[in-house]
DNA sequence: CTAAACTCCGTACCCGACTACGTAGTCAAG
DNA sequence: CTTGACTACGTAGTCGGGTACGGAGTTTAG
């Protein structure tokens, strides 16, 4: 085995992956099926490495294993205006996020701030805010 | 049935939440189980519905039912400092996480100017970015 | 040659917060 | 008194992204 070959394992720490991970990628259809040591041992190259690593880079990007898929069957230079769509797609969910956080946060911190301004005979305004 | 007291279904309407919901809650400790009519369904009351209430309320603050529980079981008088510690840990948390978000934002929004300022014979950054 | 390490496969399990299903029992209106 | 809506209960399924298990076969180092 030289470096250019891997076994699952090999591949695995390579892509810093759980084996079981690898496997699960193959059966949703992010990886292809690699050809077989003797019809038995799966046998990835430069290609599979590669991919891996773009899959776990979509992910922190905040993609989902569906989105990766339907983004990495698309054409460098053909599909450029569907990638863009669906990136800027992604960033409206994300700062839709960013601002439902926000809020929760800002409510919070207010609670807490309206909890250390009053003293121990009054209720806490943060559990008094739940129940009443 | 006069308006003070609730089959779980009128329960449910009233506190927009679904009959399996309050009988999981049942289930998970956040409601105590209600006296029955003649040991067959269960009444609730106005203490029920301001407890489903509050459950909501404290799950848009962004608290577990575990948290919540918890949550629910100090003393509004007592327990200030416990409540007001779990919320400053709630606000860190928060606070984390749209920090990760933003940077995923600002990732994508790069990607994206950057898509937009290069033509089509050359490959699309986005793409590019997750393969190579 | 043997023992350890690795790989094969299918299936089941994990997290959280529900939601759905099926079969029986119960209640209120007409 | 019947019919239809409601309720009871336990169990299982959903979502996403894996992780764990177990028994068999394979490969590699010593």
């Amino acid at each position: 085995m030289n470096d250019e070959t891997y076994t699952i394992g090999t591949l695995a720490k390579a892509a810093d992956v759980g084996v079981e991970t690898i496997r699960y990628y193959q059966r949703r259809g992010l990886l292809a099926e690699p050809s077989r040591h003797r019809g038995a041992y799966r046998i990835y190259g430069a290609a599979e490495l590669a991919r891996l690593r773009a899959i776990r880079h979509a992910q922190q990007l905040g993609f989902s294993l569906d989105e990766i898929a339907g983004l990495l069957a698309l054409n460098e230079e053909a599909d450029r205006d569907k990638a863009r769509t669906l990136a800027q797609a992604k960033i409206a969910l994300i700062e839709a996020r960013i601002a439902q956080l926000a809020g929760m946060r800002n409510a919070l911190a207010e609670l807490v701030d309206c909890c250390r301004n009053t003293a121990a005979p009054q209720p806490c305004p943060i559990l008094k805010a739940l129940s009443g």
